[in-house]
DNA sequence: GATACTGTTGGCCA
DNA sequence: CTGGCCAACAGTAT
C-alpha cells in the first residue's frame, strides 16, 4: 500500500539535508557523506599541521591532540550516530566531531571562509586537497580527542547512543524493541538518540511520511505492519539521501553557501507545509511536537 | 530595532 | 521514570 520510495513528481534536485532557505543540516546521511569525503581526501596522508582556530570548539583534549598530530598519518574515518571520527594510524587518540546544526567538513581554503573552527593541513599530494576545514556558522559544534580503543564505549556510555539504524538491516522487530515501549509520539521517539542513533528532526518527518504513519501516534501503539513500513522507510530515506547528495556536492558546491532560493524543495514534507502531498495531493500540514516542527500529510499518514 | 524561529544536545526542573 | 523548557549560537524572516 505504501511505497517507501518517493512518489509523484520530485520537488528537488539539491538534496535532503538542505532546508528550504538553503541552510544545511548535518543529519546521519550528511555525516556519512562527510566521512566518506574525508576518507577519500585524507586516508593515509600525514597531517603537517592542525589549527584549532576557535578554542571554544574543544570539548576535551583537542588542542593537545592538534600539537601531537603533526606528522601523524590519517587512518580510518567513520560515523557513529551524527558524530564523525578521524583516527590516526600511528597514534592512540582520534579526533571526534559533532556538527550540531551548521557544522560541516569541507575541502576549502580557510582564508576564504568566515566560520572556521578547525583546520586540518595535510602534506601536499597531487590530486587531493591540502586543507580540510571544520566550518560551523553557529559555532555550536564540538570536538574531542579520545583514545581510539575506548570510542565505542564512549559513544555508548558517555554519549548514551543507541544502536545504528543503518547500514545493517533493521527489521520491524528491532524498531518495535527499541521504540515500542515509548509512550511519546512516534515522531519524538524516532529522534531519541539513546534508542536509535542518528535520526534527526528532518529524517523523522520524512521517514514517517514514507512509512504512511502519523507522527502523532504513540510509539507504543504502532502495529506490526506499521513497524514493517517504518523498517523499510528508514534505509530508503537514508540511501536515497546519500545517493542524491553524494559526491562532491556537499563538499564543494553547497559549502560555498549556494542559495536554494527559487529551487524546489528537496523534501517530501519537511518545510513543505501548504504544498500538495507528493503521494495524494492533500496539503502538507505543520505543527509542533516537543518544541520541534513536524510536517506530515494528514490524509495519507494513518493515525 | 526588536522579536521569533531555526535543529541538536545537555542540563535543569516539575 | 516522564515530559517540557531553556541555553548555547548566529543568521534570517517578520
Ligand atoms: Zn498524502
Amino acid at each position: 500500500m505504501f511505497d517507501v520510495r518517493r512518489q509523484g513528481s520530485p520537488r528537488i534536485e539539491s538534496g535532503a539535508g538542505y532546508t528550504s532557505r538553503g541552510g544545511w543540516m548535518p543529519e546521519l546521511p550528511e555525516v556519512e557523506i562527510m566521512c566518506r569525503n574525508l576518507a577519500r581526501w585524507s586516508l593515509g596522508r600525514p597531517l603537517c599541521q592542525v589549527d584549532v582556530v576557535d578554542s571554544a570548539v574543544d570539548s576535551g583534549g583537542v588542542e593537545e591532540w592538534a600539537r601531537k598530530a603533526r606528522g601523524r598519518t590519517v587512518g580510518r574515518v567513520w560515523r557513529r550516530g551524527k558524530y564523525a571520527v578521524v583516527e590516526l594510524a600511528d597514534a592512540e587518540h582520534s579526533l571526534v566531531l559533532h556538527f550540531r546544526m551548521t557544522g560541516k567538513l569541507v575541502a576549502a581554503d580557510p582564508e576564504r571562509r568566515s566560520s572556521v573552527r578547525i583546520i586540518l593541513r595535510l602534506a601536499p599530494e597531487a590530486g587531493r586537497p591540502d586543507c580540510l576545514v571544520f566550518d560551523d556558522a553557529r559555532r555550536l559544534g564540538n570536538a574531542w580527542a579520545l583514545a581510539t580503543a575506548e570510542l565505542q564505549d564512549w559513544f555508548e556510555t558517555s554519549r548514551k547512543l543507541g544502536p545504528e539504524p543503518w547500514p545493517v538491516h533493521r527489521p520491524a522487530a528491532f524498531w518495535a524493541s527499541q521504540l515500542g515501549s515509548i509512550r511519546s509520539p512516534i515522531k519524538v521517539a524516532l529522534m531519541r538518540q539513546d534508542r536509535v542513533a542518528g535520526l534527526g528532526n528532518i529524517a523523522a518527518s520524512e521517514i514517517l511520511w514514507r512509512a504512511g504513519v502519523s507522527p502523532t501516534r504513540q510509539a507504543c501503539s504502532l502495529s506490526l505492519e506499521q513497524w514493517d513500513r517504518l523498517a523499510a522507510a528508514v534505509p530508503a530515506f537514508i540511501t536515497d539521501t546519500i545517493e542524491r547528495e553524494g559526491g562532491d556536492e556537499i563538499a564543494y558546491v553547497n559549502s560555498r553557501g549556494a542559495s536554494s532560493h527559487g529551487n524546489p524543495s528537496p523534501f517530501s514534507v519537511y518545510r513543505c507545509d501548504g504544498q500538495p502531498c507528493p503521494r495524494c495531493r492533500a496539503p502538507i500540514e505543520r505543527f509542533k511536537q516537543s518544541g520541534r516542527s513536524t510536517f506530515w500529510c494528514a490524509a495519507c499518514q494513518e493515525g
